[in-house]
DNA sequence: CTGTTAGCGCGTTCAC
DNA sequence: GTGAACGCGCTAACAG
């Protein structure tokens, strides 16, 4: 046989004449088997697999107003906090035998917005990770379909939050504990939820253990931008900071590698959404971060809201936990900037 | 107003009406602007916003057949091999306005098949990475929809090949440039054609410079895996190993500093894939990858057959290269187990 | 240039 | 229990 030869896609009418029967009774065997004689719903679902009959997605959704599909959109596929996250909301979805559409915003807010366009007509649900549109926004989509929000609090919109919080607050009474009287916190995005959740957690918890805290902006969560900022980090008194992600700090940790910088004997650093595991040098100490749950949670939200068992505000909020490995240590005498004192640092 | 109450869904009859113009106007305002007049669509286009008329993806490719919709199945969308791939192939999608289903695997045939299925009636293609499917069933899939592979060679289906034979070979006579006699190939999943790939071409590259290859099993790519197989590794004489990726080359590398073995110099270690960066201590020798290469050529593919532009046997291959790194070095001159030799050698 | 008509494949009233 | 007719929202022939 000629490849490219498609075969041509079987339909309901051709079960029905194969069947003897009309459209309407395939349909029946497929949706309502019980109102059917249970002969011929076997007799006809054998027929259809030997025609190799698959039901058509799309005809059904136009019908019912049920696609079966939901849409995930997600800043950036590439960023580590987010596989776990999308393969636990896949699975999720799946088992529910829903498809789900993958959306990467690539933190702009206008492709957002566009993805959804192009995604809301074929889908039942939303669920925006981090989104970076505005509250109004939000709540705009949230009026054409059900949308359920991770990691954005947007009153009476269903959300699922990662407390990252708590572990930001063990940070800093860790580094207090060792000794640090000056930090800075290095920024992520200026519309990340997450971002102003963290500095807010730090600035209050540094005011009571009396710490003074800097701030520096990365903007763009990534190994770059945290490279980039290094000569800001040191341009203050601070000898430990606390960067947006793991992302960041670890472009903290090689930026600080090439200027002879010793972590952590001259300076203490911490992370943040654990996704590098032990995988740098030396570990990363950093907040825990459960994303495949908080995907989980998500999904799971969505389709309670969509079988009509679900209602009003609902905020889920998973908290987090400081992981201590050993970027963090008591701060140097010396000022961590000038000292070519000769002992064999690391890079 | 009360929440959950649901914006009623526009249709173009709505906009026709608004419009005082029938619905055929108003689709082709959308489709055809060219043969309208150009006031005419520009007033359409405007009510339409308006009214926040969004066209009905669903209700166009029952019409059409032309779904604008793509399936992306990946065996592991947590294995941060697919993340960039996923992500490239998602953006390349995104600028022919094409939406991406995301399916995972879980490293499952039968999964896969299901995922495929669930699928195929609302997908103009689709994308298979790394498919654990047998080829018999790949053909069967391909008759029925358009079907590009990545990193699967079946004749007759158009796929691209991220050809990591390239790099294996030049690890080979990295490894023996260094002195090597002895190494061990450690597998990944035995139905990957990428595993199958690398280990042939390690078998021979090895036979010309004359190593002794020994073979270890790590079935799963993950951290996990590798370091279980740690032992078997040791039980070689084998003074430098080469993994079917990052992965499993890390949890290596753990095993292996839990027994006391110092990388690179009493055993070396070469990993696949360069998904870690330089983020392990020491930093990783690995054969190069291009996924988001892979990802984006993939879609392109896919693209091309859709709009007729494509026929025949269509194979991309894409070579990689040794990058090396830190976790290489001549091999000890005592047996790797136990040797408290005092010198410091760095690379 | 624009309106009319007829489906796309399926679920769902209604009758029988 | 089962069949016939209508409509989901849109595009693709045809007119005009």
């Amino acid at each position: 046989m000629q490849h490219g030869a498609r075969k041509k896609t079987q339909t309901m009418a051709d079960v029905a004449v194969a069947a003897g029967v009309s459209k309407s009774t395939v349909s029946r065997a497929f949706t309502q088997p019980d109102r059917l004689g249970p002969e011929t719903v076997k007799r006809i679902k054998n027929i259809a697999r030997q025609l190799g009959y698959v039901p058509n997605h799309t005809a059904r959704a136009l019908s019912t107003g049920r696609h079966g599909n939901l849409a995930l959109i997600v800043s950036d596929v590439a960023n580590p906090f987010f596989p776990p996250l999308i393969r636990a909301a896949q699975m999720e979805a799946d088992g529910s035998d829903f498809c789900v559409f993958l959306g990467n915003s690539d933190e702009d807010p206008r492709q957002e917005d566009r993805l959804i366009d192009r995604f809301v007509s074929q889908v039942e649900g939303l669920l925006l990770v981090a989104s970076r549109l505005t509250d109004e926004q939000i709540v705009q989509h949230a009026r054409r379909r059900p949308l359920v929000l991770i990691n954005r609090d947007v009153p009476g919109i269903p959300r699922v939050l990662i407390e990252s919080a708590t572990g930001v607050r063990h940070a800093i009474e860790h580094l207090a504990g060792l000794g640090h009287k000056h930090i800075v916190y290095v920024n992520g995005p200026s519309s990340s939820w997450a971002n102003r959740q963290r500095r807010n957690a730090l600035k209050v918890a540094a005011r009571q253990h009396k710490l003074e805290v800097d701030l520096v902006n990365a903007h763009v969560p990534s190994y770059e931008s945290g490279r980039a900022v290094v000569p800001q980090i040191l341009d203050s008194k601070a000898t430990a900071a606390v960067a947006f992600d793991d992302l960041t700090a670890q472009g903290i940790m090689t930026g600080m590698a090439e200027r002879g910088i010793s972590i952590p004997r001259q300076f203490s650093l911490v992370g943040c959404d654990d996704v590098l595991g032990a995988a740098t040098y030396p570990s990363l100490t950093t907040v825990s971060n459960r994303s495949d749950e908080a995907g989980r949670a998500g999904v799971s939200l969505l389709l309670d809201m969509l079988s009509g068992r679900m209602a009003g505000d609902t905020r889920l909020v998973l908290d987090t936990h400081l992981v201590v490995r050993q970027t963090t240590a008591a701060p140097a005498q010396e000022k961590p900037k000038g000292s070519p004192s000769g002992q064999p640092e690391r890079v």
